[in-house]
RNA sequence: GGACCGCUGGCCAAAUUGGAUAAGGCGCUCGGCUACGAACCGGGAGAUUCCAGAUUCGAGUUCUGGGCGGUCCA
């Protein structure tokens, strides 16, 4: 229930009948028209900007025209309170307790779905997100995108939609190979007591694949690990699939669960990347050619070679790009473009890649390959979240892989938590790069804003634990004739932003605007708990230790409305903390 | 050289996607627990939204040009 929404329907119901009988003129379209929540200071409760959207067309004033709607408005609606027309032309409605009334029922006895957007027409979505190399375990840094996509997930599932998580594993390719060698050496170590190459910069130097190692030797304790060629397809399958195991825990901690892993070096060995590339052929956009060197670059030695290149200049990127080295070996593009071409082939209606920022600039060529594919320029949607800048003790802290120098994702949860890393971590917009204090956050843990709407939810529990009610159990109302404070219906009317909050946040893939939205919530609860000190007539329970009607439904709907935004944010509402 | 992201009080930042008097937090400052939980709240100081143009009833938001920072370019 969208009040917002609902209104603007009626508008435009409205205004298409006053065109009808002559007395306006509408555009030929009507985009633009809204019903927005106005500013706090203003005394009412909705907002639109009809009037200003048809003055022009309509050769008035927005305020003579607004004035002329307001009587129409009020004719066809008798659950107004007040309206009127302010400044620039902004038509004001204040509703009488009537129909906030309704609201509150409406959103009582829907609590579970509220928030949903019922217009949204129902897709299959696959997004893909993480996709770490499986060489190690992960780190901070994949830990952002991580959230991002299963909070991404968590919104569109929440709106109905079909989602399916999927992880690409990068098995293959050198990097893949050094893994395993490493993997290789570190097992020597073990059996033969043999120095692990240390100055070897292809290796992977890092802890965990000692125990890796000492996973493999278990699982084949026949082998004598005496010749890596002889035993490298082996070994590499054992290294990535434990490798999995560990990211696949790190995920589990973090409250991720994909639902598909698909490997790189399946997609390669089905031919699927000479299949795509025959089928981008008959589309004539391949051909053999040359890269030209980047400007400015002439100092680094460019040589030109003659590759196997993929027009992706026809989709507006700024050069093609190679799907085959000189070599004639598959460049890392090529096997993506045939993932994407088997994405497709599943049948979806929409697919998301959650990517880091130092992918950014892969994202035009991917997006330009499935529309080549799909005929669509809207499959593909990329969402990039920025880079999480590490901050210890008061320094950049750059990690390195290579040095075994990092911050693992199980570094950050026994420090922090998971809730309060998930919470931090989508606190911002995915567009700003993030400042992340490990030491800060450890010892400011209190001050997280996790915490503050935890707290709100808490203090609801706990009113509910003083009269004998279960927070939980579905709250049965026979009458809803309440007459709400001034106050309590600020609170109110922030409830009514939720499905629209949910809304933004779905369709622009914003999921951030779900924390601050519960964190302002929660600031007008606990500015309004606060009151009760002073004013007993605002405190819940009141001397025979009951609770009213009215204050009960307040509380159990806005308890409702955090417990679901902090479901879909994927954290905990303790009832005591 | 190009692409992408950012630039909003001392610091971190939000902004109903073009709306009304630009949120909030940290820090600073003054105040509030004999409690439905102070992990909280109230008051105060602090702004030319990087610069210059353009678009219009109206620009932090769109367009053009420029500046700074970040990321990336077989």
């Amino acid at each position: 229930m969208n009040i917002f929404d609902l209104y603007l329907d009626k508008i435009l119901i409205l205004i298409k009948k006053l065109n009808k009988d002559k007395l306006i003129v509408l555009p030929e379209s009507l985009n633009g028209i809204n019903v927005d929540i106005p500013p706090a200071n203003f005394d009412c409760d909705i907002s639109t900007n009809v009037a200003m959207f048809l003055s022009k067309i309509n050769k008035k004033s927005p305020i003579d025209l607004a004035n002329f709607l307001i009587k129409e408005i009020k004719k066809q609606d008798v659950l107004i309170d007040s309206i009127n027309v302010v400044k620039p032309g902004f038509i004001n409605i204040k509703f009488k307790s009537e129909y906030w009334n309704n609201f509150i029922k409406n959103v009582n006895d829907n609590y579970i779905n509220y928030g949903t957007n019922i217009k949204e027409k129902k897709k299959k979505y696959l997004i893909e997100f993480v996709s770490a190399n499986p060489t190690g375990p992960l780190h901070v840094g994949h830990c952002r995108g991580a959230i991002l996509g299963d909070v991404i997930s968590n919104l569109l599932i929440f709106n109905k939609h079909d989602v399916s998580k999927e992880y690409y594993v990068n098995d293959y390719g050198n990097q893949i190979i050094n893994f395993t060698k490493s993997v290789y050496y570190r097992i020597r170590e073990i059996i033969y007591n043999e120095n692990f190459p240390k100055d070897n910069t292809d290796l992977y130097p890092g802890d965990y694949l000692i125990d890796i190692a000492n996973n493999i030797i278990k699982i084949k304790n026949d082998y004598k690990f005496d010749n890596f060629e002889h035993i490298a397809k082996e070994l590499t399958l054992l290294s990535v699939s434990e490798s999995l195991k560990l990211i696949k825990g790190n995920l589990a901690n973090l409250g991720i669960i994909h639902d598909k892993f698909t490997s790189e070096t399946t997609i390669v060995q089905n031919k699927e990347v000479e299949k795509v590339i025959e089928n981008l052929r008959q589309k004539n956009l391949i051909y053999q050619g040359k890269i030209k060197a980047p400007k400015g670059d002439n100092d680094r030695g460019w040589i030109e070679r003659d590759q196997l290149l993929f027009r992706s200049t026809d989709f507006g990127d700024d050069k093609d790009r190679a799907l085959q080295k000189s070599d004639k070996t598959w460049t890392y593009f090529a096997s993506d473009v045939a993932y994407h071409h088997n994405k497709l082939e599943r049948n979806y209606d929409v697919l998301i890649n959650i990517l880091g920022a130092d992918h950014a600039g892969y994202i035009k060529r991917i997006t330009s390959v499935v529309e080549a594919l799909s005929g669509s320029k809207n499959k593909l949607v990329c969402k990039v979240s920025q880079l999480v800048k590490l901050i210890k003790e008061g320094k950049p802290f750059k990690m390195s892989k290579r040095k075994g120098d990092y911050i693992t994702v199980e570094d950050l949860i026994s420090e922090v938590g998971k809730d309060a890393t998930r919470f931090i971590m989508l606190n911002r917009s995915s567009d700003v790069e993030l400042d992340f204090d490990f030491s800060k956050v450890k010892e400011k843990s209190k001050e997280n804003p996790l915490y503050y709407v935890q707290y709100c939810f808490a203090r609801i529990s706990s009113v509910f634990r003083h009269v004998g009610l279960d927070i939980n159990k579905d709250l049965k109302m026979k009458e809803y004739n309440f007459n709400y404070s001034k106050d309590e219906m600020n609170i109110l009317k922030k409830i009514a932003e939720w499905p629209k909050c949910i809304e933004t946040a779905s369709s622009r893939l914003e999921p951030h605007r779900i924390p601050i939205y519960l964190y302002e919530l929660s600031s007008e609860f606990h500015s309004y708990w606060n009151m009760g000190k002073e004013d007993k007539s605002k405190r819940f329970i009141n001397d025979d230790k009951k609770i009213p009607n009215d204050k009960l439904v307040f509380l159990k709907i806005i308890s409702n409305v955090i417990k679901s935004g902090m479901s879909i944010v994927g954290v905990s509402t303790p009832e005591k903390m």
